[in-house]
DNA sequence: TGTATAATCTACCAACATAGTAGGAATTGT
DNA sequence: ACAATTCCTACTATGTTGGTAGATTATACA
């Protein structure tokens, strides 16, 4: 139950995105270089999130990556659900014919609750917010 | 983010042993059959149990399995500890040091976050509370 | 029009974890 | 003695992860 480097480092990679809407696109080599993530690698992933929908690139000279929407409008599970995969803790939870003790497992149960857990809290958070979050934190080192 | 077999099988298991919990002693075999698990493989998960103390082993004919606690004393979040290893997200949720951005990370916040609430419903849910959900849908199934 | 800068595409690879399998040794009830 | 059972050690196939490498295409700018 450890999250994959692919949505741990594309999570902070479109956080840094987010952090620049409205700017000039970011190359995959100044994210890679605040991030310390490698630059090719890293392109991986920024396909991942393009093919999603949630990123948009701009090639050539002067080229990058923006955010494709508002930040507001991007919520990290629907993030999460495009870089990890598989969100479901266990298949019988999504699909009950996965395995026919599906109806009185109470295992199958448990896993429901924790992995609804999870979505609730992933859906409750937008990039708008953690990007509000940074601005709170920046302001109050400042007053320190 | 899917959950190993290991955590699967193995919480199914201790949960049908908490379900015959005061009885004779369950054989791997028995477990195995029911819960459709290689018998050879099932025996690991109950090493891995046993050394942490869940269940004790009776050794010899007429052995088998059985529970070290009592059902309300167990809680899921110990047992999925010792059976998926790896309870955090990132590792930089337990130990700060090991990412140096750690401290104003948002990201790390958010698998924080998402970290305690899959504790939170783990820690409050014990074998027992299992046990009896099990009795609770038999009896719902005679009334129909 | 040439050149530098980027993304894009395709292919490959090493290391590790997972999910087992296999066989025998030790222990115990009858 | 014998059968049943846990216990221990070793092996293995498969897939996933986390990359690396290189060529190709698209674009800005001078």
């Amino acid at each position: 139950m450890k999250l994959s480097t692919r949505t741990r480092y594309g999570l902070r990679a479109i956080i840094e995105l987010a952090e620049h809407n409205g700017e000039a696109p970011l190359q995959t080599k100044v994210i890679a270089g605040s991030q310390d993530i490698s630059v090719k690698y890293l392109e991986q992933l920024m396909t991942i999130l393009r093919s999603a929908g949630f990123v948009r690139s701009i090639r050539g000279s002067k080229g990058g990556y923006m955010l494709a929407k508002s930040p507001n409008q991007i919520r990290l599970s629907d993030v999460f659900d495009c870089l990890e995969g598989h969100v479901t803790t266990v298949e019988c939870v999504e699909d009950r014919s996965f395995c026919e003790r599906a109806e009185d497992c109470v295992a199958r149960q448990v896993w429901a609750e924790v992995q609804q857990a999870i979505k609730n809290v992933l859906q409750s958070i937008t990039l708008q917010d953690l990007v509000d979050r940074t601005k709170d934190k920046k302001l109050s080192n400042y007053q320190i």
